[in-house]
RNA sequence: GGGCGGUUAGCUCAGUUGGUUAGAGCGCCUGCCUUACAAGCAGGAGGUCGCAGGUUCGAGUCCUGCACUGCCCA
């Protein structure tokens, strides 16, 4: 049987089968293009998720979005490679698989690191895939067989060599310094893994004995601090060097409470006047800012904290005590010895782990660092020059102003599953050589002594950084490097902005620009800088939070899992929500009912199409789109194939041409809400309300009727309908392909919609005219159920009307198109009669300003209740008169405003001025 | 402390380089199971566009200040 539809539309029965058979059949696999193949090229990557991750809203959003400009592109005839793929994600899951070896009461350091490592391969084969497999359930269109692993062989030897280069260019270096270590990860951390929370907290004030007192007397200098703990570390105190108050203690020492250890007063600008007491303390253990001052002044560098966050042995007595505990203790025992000056309330910016939370120590500790300034100069350069445009635009900035205030980059991280840091330290301790290879090196080249392999791995965002080249082959010079980079574009969200864009432009345009960048480089320095940025276009998508414009948490609880709402609405309805609600600079306040919406616009469609099918089976059920012949062409402009021979016909087919403009205007801008809305309000405002019911009369198949004119209105239908399911295929791939599909009965001319030409407009299928003359048509059938409404006419009663219109054109326009038997229907008419006098004072009419039109009804109008609508026209229609006149008396409007305003103005007027007199008749007239 | 957003209908949001009557979905009210669709159809109510100034012939839109609110960075 052709074209069998279920009667109700069920996402759920079509979905899972499209999905496994986009997969299956490879649809979306992009074979490298051959030297000389002149296809526009257009390349995502994808963000790649956490692989112990699951998929949530944010991943959904970012995938539509992504899905539809893939689509899109490939349907327009680009080679349109969307890279898939998984990151390592080094911290999450080496604590989820120690979570795991917990439970069987093993330990990582008992099991050994290569034993371990191999523990997170067999749950990376697992459980390590389900993020991708929710993906296809959105029917994300990616190449399934480029999928990469950040830990994936070639990609792990891009990575060695890329810590190298740079070592080789002097731009990786060890050293000890002031890092953020979270003693629960047992690893250093970066900058960005840092999150800053207001707490309230205290601000202790300190009095340090100032040695030998001044002027014979004794004297203290008092210090201010949110972290007394720390003061046992303490190598100096500092003040500002302007500062009045303190000059007299130049060169002078303190003795630091407790530790009853001599420091010298400093004079150094870290010590700001007005905070405080102008003094302060100085730990360059513990402290980033005090570090740099330490190495200014020569300070010795006392560490009092351990690497699981306890007192060491320099904290003398407090050594073994919790750093907290310690804090209480110290405190204790500065007020018993009088130290203790006095203790405020004081807010606190905490800097916790964002992976576990915990407390972050600044503590001193040997990393590796990437020196970063080079490598953000250039990256500054290429967004400054536009070789990479942010949307939105003020994203831009926002990356410029952080570029340009970054800190050295701690790469290295005391963890096991990673990509292991390319280095060896040669054991012999008078030798000490550091070797950093590609290979592991077979003994120490200096003195021959044995060497061992840094045992940390690089930070993950290290190996991410790089994807935009080292999935296209780098380092060696490639056919798909040179065809697929720079990608064409980036979405992705804010809050990976700094972590990985901007890692990716710096790394980007480094090894992608001469001497790094392999094979032959054509063109100026300019030219190549230009080719070698990792995208073209960044766009930043919104935070998808709950209907209550929360973030959604699991604390909170408010989390939605988009799986879950795919399963009560469907995937079509759940892009599309996303779709539709991503209005750039705003967040995205997800909202169910918004998606059931759309779920009943699936359902319209759904509708429209067994409509469609019931009426081409009855006409031939071999009717195809395009009349049986080949699928259009890439070029497909317009709808091919229609035979406007109504005013209707015509009026959509302009319609659709509008719609595919627009729709295409708004995807190239990524305005995807846009798009959708439009989609929408054409499919159903007009396609569903007005053009279905409009050709329903065609649709006769009694005896005696015209089968011609019936078989050239579902021939229409099909081609109009098949192109409206290309405009939306991209937003709403699932529903599109099962009504495609059932249009060829199961015998496309294609394997998918996918690869069929998107609709573009052509504007010899747009007609203002006719939409005009439609616009009235639909004003007159609209008034005429007003005046049913207002009469209370009983629903099945047919009423015949009169109808004067004031020009003869429009009357000719109304009477070639009106007829009875169009009027039926929509607004259950069953005679028309045009008149030449004004009906505007009839009770029971309406009028506009083209036309009056009267319903020919026994029953008494409510006259209070008309005499209450008119007024409240009336007021409004003045209004808008004194608003005009105003605006055509002023000299000033007329002479500066555009020519097409002012004329749009007086056209106003003059139809004011028709409504304005009528209402007041008709308002006479009621008494 | 520095920076960036937001404030439009009961709710969630659109509103293009300033230009004629500020829109949608959901919710609400009224009437309809009209042979594609009640996940539907038809009709309707509901807004001094956060506040105060300013620029302009003209401001939801541009500028300044304020209030509230959210985010990022330190």
């Amino acid at each position: 049987m052709p074209h069998e539809l279920p009667k109700a539309y069920e996402p759920g029965a079509i979905e899972a089968r499209w999905a496994e058979y986009w997969v299956r059949e490879k649809l979306f696999h992009v074979e490298t293009p051959a030297e000389g193949d002149t296809r526009p090229v257009f390349t995502l990557l994808l963000p790649p998720p956490n692989v112990t991750g699951r998929l949530h809203m944010g991943h959904m959003l970012n995938q539509t979005q992504m899905d539809i400009v893939a689509r899109w592109h490939r349907m327009r005839g680009f080679v349109s490679l969307w890279l898939p793929g998984t990151d390592h994600a080094g911290i999450a899951t080496q604590m989820m698989v120690e979570r795991q070896l917990l439970k069987e009461g093993k330990k990582r350091r008992e099991m050994g690191r290569e034993k371990f490592i191999e523990r997170v391969w067999e749950w990376r084969r697992e459980y390590g895939g389900a993020i991708l497999d929710q993906m296809k359930r959105l029917g994300a269109s990616v190449d399934w067989g480029r999928e990469y692993f950040t830990m994936d062989d070639n990609l792990s030897h891009a990575v060695k060599e890329v810590f190298v280069r740079l070592y080789e260019d002097g731009l990786i270096y060890r050293g000890k310094y002031i890092v953020n270590w979270c003693s629960d990860c047992g690893t250093a951390i970066s900058d960005l893994e840092v999150k800053h929370e207001d707490v309230a907290g205290k601000l202790y004030e300190i009095r340090y004995p100032v040695v030998g007192g001044v002027a014979g007397k004794e004297e203290f200098i008092t210090v201010a601090t949110t972290r007394p703990e720390t003061m046992l570390g303490d190598t100096a105190v500092a003040v500002n060097p302007k500062d009045e108050r303190y000059l007299h203690l130049h060169g002078k020492n303190v003795m630091l409470p407790l530790m009853k250890r001599e420091i010298p007063i400093i004079a150094d600008e870290l010590a700001q006047p007005e905070f405080g007491t102008g003094a302060v303390k100085v730990t360059p253990a513990h402290d980033p800012n005090d570090f740099e001052a330490g190495l200014r002044h020569n300070l010795p560098q006392i560490e009092v904290i351990d690497e699981h966050s306890k007192m060491n042995a320099n904290a003398g007595p407090y050594a073994g005590q919790d750093r907290f505990a310690a804090r209480a203790h110290v405190i204790e025992d500065l007020a018993e010895q009088g130290f203790l000056v006095g203790t405020k309330d004081y807010t606190i910016a905490l800097g916790k782990c964002d992976r576990s939370g915990t407390i972050v120590e600044p503590r001193l500790s040997t990393q590796w660092f990437v020196k970063i300034a080079p490598l953000a100069a250039r990256a500054i350069e290429v967004v400054e020059k536009g070789y990479i445009r942010f949307t939105p635009e003020n994203y831009g900035q926002i990356y410029l102003n952080w570029m340009r205030n970054i800190h050295d980059w701690c790469i290295s991280r005391q963890l096991w599953w990673g990509h292991r840091i390319p280095a060896w330290y040669c054991t012999n301790q008078d030798c000490k050589e550091v070797v950093v290879a590609r290979e592991a090196p077979a003994a120490c080249a200096k003195c021959g002594g044995k060497l061992e392999q840094d045992t940390d791995v690089l930070d993950t965002w290290f190996s991410s950084g790089l994807l935009p080249f080292t999935t296209l082959g780098w380092p060696e010079a490639t056919r798909d490097l040179d065809v697929f980079y720079p990608n064409s574009l980036m979405i992705t969200g804010f809050d990976i902005l700094f972590f990985w864009v901007a890692r990716m432009i710096m790394l980007g345009c480094w090894f992608m620009m001469p001497p790094h960048k392999p094979g032959a480089s054509a063109g100026s320095e300019e030219d190549a800088l230009r080719a070698s940025v990792p995208f073209r276009e960044v766009y930043i998508h919104a935070l998808v939070r709950d209907a209550d414009r929360q973030k959604m948490s699991k604390t909170k609880g408010n989390v939605l899992d988009p799986i879950e709402v795919i399963g009560q609405y469907g995937t079509d309805a759940t892009r599309f929500t996303l779709a539709a609600m991503a209005a750039p600079g705003t967040d995205i306040a997800f909202s169910e009912s918004r998606t059931a919406g759309y779920r009943n616009f699936a359902n319209k469609i759904w509708n429209a199409a067994r409509f469609m099918f019931m009426n081409v089976d009855r006409v031939d059920s071999g009717l195809r789109p395009g009349g049986g012949q080949e699928c259009p062409p890439h070029t497909s402009h317009g709808v091919a194939g229609f035979q406007a021979v109504s005013l209707e016909d015509r009026w959509i087919l302009s319609r659709f041409n509008r719609a595919a403009a627009d729709v295409n205007a708004s995807l190239q801008n990524y305005r995807f809400d846009e798009a959708a809305t439009r989609i929408y309000d054409f499919f159903w405002g007009e396609f569903c309300d007005w053009y279905l019911e409009l050709i329903k009369p065609r649709l006769n198949f009694e005896e005696g009727a015209d089968t011609a004119a019936a078989r050239v209105a579902c021939a229409n239908l099909v081609n109009l309908f098949e192109a409206s399911l290309r405009l939306l295929h991209p937003v709403m791939p699932f529903i599109t392909e099962e009504i495609w599909h059932a249009m060829y009965d199961g015998k496309p001319p294609l394997k998918s919609i996918a690869l069929a030409a998107y609709p573009a407009a052509d504007e010899k299928q747009i007609d203002l005219g006719v939409e005009t003359e439609m616009a009235i048509l639909q004003d007159l059938i609209v008034s005429v159920r007003n005046l049913r409404a207002e009469l209370k006419v009983e629903p099945k009663v047919k009423v015949p009307i009169e109808v004067c219109a004031h020009e003869p054109e429009i009357r000719a326009m109304l009477e070639r198109n009106l007829s009875s038997v169009l009027m039926d229907r929509p607004a259950n008419v069953e005679k028309i009669t045009f008149v030449e006098r004004s009906l505007a004072n009839l009770p029971g009419a309406r009028s506009t300003s083209r036309f009056d039109v009267h319903a020919i009804y026994e029953k008494k109008i409510d006259v209070a209740a008309e005499r209450e609508r008119l007024t409240k026209e009336l007021e409004k229609i003045e209004k808008e008169q004194a608003n005009g006149q105003r605006q055509l008396s002023n000299e000033q409007f007329l002479a500066k405003a555009p020519a097409k305003v002012v004329e749009g103005l007086k056209a106003r007027a003059e139809e004011l001025r028709v409504l304005q007199e009528k209402t007041v008749g008709k308002l006479k007239e009621l008494g």
